[in-house]
RNA sequence: GGCGAAGUGGCCGAGUGGUUAGGCAGAGGUCUGCAAAACCUUCUACAGCGGUUCGAAUCCGCUCUUCGCCUCCA
């Protein structure tokens, strides 16, 4: 059994096979700092989340790099406009750095609800100013770059294979780039800037050999790419809407000076749409994640990502989370009655499961089917605890081992099961336990007598508390509910 | 205009030549004092029109529709 992932290059399920076994080097594109974190990048980083986590859990030693822009991406077409993080600074009336601080802060705590575990690597853009110089000396001396008035552009025409990611020929290019690009500095529209003098009044600047300016986007992923992982890497991840220009681009900008493939796997997640229609900035439907988690749990969120899979477009809305919430709770429910009831004598055989777990998920990580697995796995155990002969001991540990590991670990959806039963400390939880059992004793005895006004407004108020109670055949149960 | 993706049952969402996706919602039942949860049974599909094939939701062609990229976006 082995993994197979969808190569954006080339547009075919390939064998994966890293360079250098057992080490796998990936790079994200990670965030442009200048705002809170929305559905999109949740889904990005959730979906690439679940790959190194796969990886992971295959054996793979994964060195995991994830970028921050913090400088050179631009608000308008084409190498012109605004900085994006000056521009909130100056909206926000405070300097670039702080707002880049403050978003990427808030940018992992939004992860960290996801449940989306730390890049090994978190380059800034801004901190890898020389890198970048160094790389354009290199696409000058190589003939690649050249330098008008201060601003330095790639020359496409200098890198034939420019557009192979895409499938954009360079006449593609050309035609929307005319539209653009009239009144330039570039001998070619289809040239990107690596850098760009700074204008009067311009903020974030630094010195280099041709002006006191700043770098394009585009370079710093090749540069930092290239820093830690090396010239050519496993997996290079984003968002489909940068496939062009900007992963083309880093390809142009890499392949230039090395000579070598930059990326051997490129894997590109698809859009989030909002009943149905793209959320742009633009627009005003993005969901800001804060908001969002003030209505949902994080966690169903992440749930609801990964019912779908990575390269479809993920369509939101509440009733369809609303769904996932019913749905995930169901998953849960198995797990927490896995822990809590008594063994019987049933045996269980969970290999089918495991067998089919996994060829999902090292079927370019389908997720939705690896999670249609724990649903038919809940199932089943549900139905055997249900027998009066009930599950043997060790098969409902081996039960809770596979959704421990294939729940909690591979795709984060689930807890820790001891930590859903107590939250706080011990003592209180022992606590909360005693009192309780208090009301449970008072409620069997309202029942005995017949007190069902009684009995029934016990349940209710625990409800109302956060207690559920089920009445099932081995006696009362409760749980806490979210 | 160019490049690309897609249209699946009430909703979400997998599947790619013959065999159950899964979840949510709905209906009936078991259990229960009543619920809840769980279990059992069950209804509603593959945009349209042609073609290939013994057989197509799945391959091919056309039509319609939607979405993305080409200009910042995960």
């Amino acid at each position: 059994m082995s993994l197979f992932i969808y190569n954006s290059l080339g547009r075919t399920k390939e064998k994966f096979v890293p360079l250098h076994p057992p080490i796998v080097t990936m790079y994200v594109c990670g965030p442009t700092v200048y705002g809170h974190a929305h559905l999109g990048h949740a889904k990005s980083y959730v979906s690439f989340d679940v790959v190194v986590r796969w990886l992971r859990h295959s054996g793979y030693q994964v060195k995991y790099v994830q970028n921050i822009t913090d400088v050179g991406h631009l608000t308008d077409d084409a190498d012109e406009g605004e900085d994006k993080i000056s521009k909130q600074a100056r909206l926000e009336k405070t300097d670039p750095m702080e707002i880049s601080q403050f978003y990427t802060k808030s940018f992992y705590e939004d992860m960290d609800c996801l449940m989306v575990q730390r890049p090994n690597i978190a380059p800034n853009a801004a901190g890898h100013i020389p890198e970048q110089i160094d790389l354009i000396e290199q696409l000058i001396k190589t003939g690649h770059a050249y330098e008008v008035n201060g601003n330095v552009y790639f020359s496409v025409e200098s890198f034939p294979e420019y557009g192979k990611l895409s499938g954009r020929t360079n006449q593609d290019a050309l035609q929307s780039g005319i539209r653009v690009e009239i009144r330039s500095d570039k001998r070619h529209p289809s040239d990107f800037a690596l850098w760009k003098k700074a204008e009067e009044g311009h903020l974030m600047k630094w010195r280099s050999p041709w002006s006191i300016g700043y770098p394009g986007w585009h370079l710093e992923c090749s540069a930092m790419s290239m820093k830690y992982l090396g010239e050519t890497i496993d997996i290079h991840g984003g968002g489909m809407e940068n496939r062009f220009p900007h992963h083309d681009c880093e390809i142009a900008q890499s392949e230039s000076v090395t000579g070598k493939p930059y990326v051997r796997f490129w894997m590109h997640n698809n859009m989030v749409t909002v009943n149905g229609t793209k959320m742009g900035k633009s627009l005003k439907n993005f969901v800001n994640l804060k908001d969002l988690f003030k209505i949902f749990d994080p966690i169903v969120i992440r749930f609801f990502i990964l019912q779908s899979h990575y390269r479809s477009p993920l369509d939101f809305s509440e009733v369809a989370i609303k769904a996932s919430t019913t749905g995930l709770e169901k998953l849960r429910e198995t797990q927490r009655r896995l822990g809590e009831q008594r063994p019987g004598t049933l045996a269980f055989d969970m290999r089918p499961f495991e067998q089919r777990f996994s060829e999902a998920m090292d079927d370019d990580f389908n997720t939705p089917i690896a999670i249609a697995v724990l649903f038919e796995l809940s199932k089943s155990v549900n139905a055997a605890l249900d027998r009066t002969e009930g599950m043997s001991e060790t098969s409902m540990q081996e039960a809770a081992a596979f959704l421990d590991k294939a729940g909690r670990e591979i795709l984060g959806i689930l807890q820790d099961n001891s930590q859903t039963d107590n939250s706080g400390n011990e003592l209180n939880g022992k606590r909360l336990d005693a009192v309780i059992d208090v009301l449970l004793d008072l409620r069997a005895e309202a029942r005995k007598n017949k007190d069902f006004a009684l009995s029934d407004k016990i349940r209710d108020r625990l409800l109302d508390a956060g207690i559920e109670i089920k009445d099932t055949k081995e006696g009362v149960s409760w749980s806490k509910k979210s």
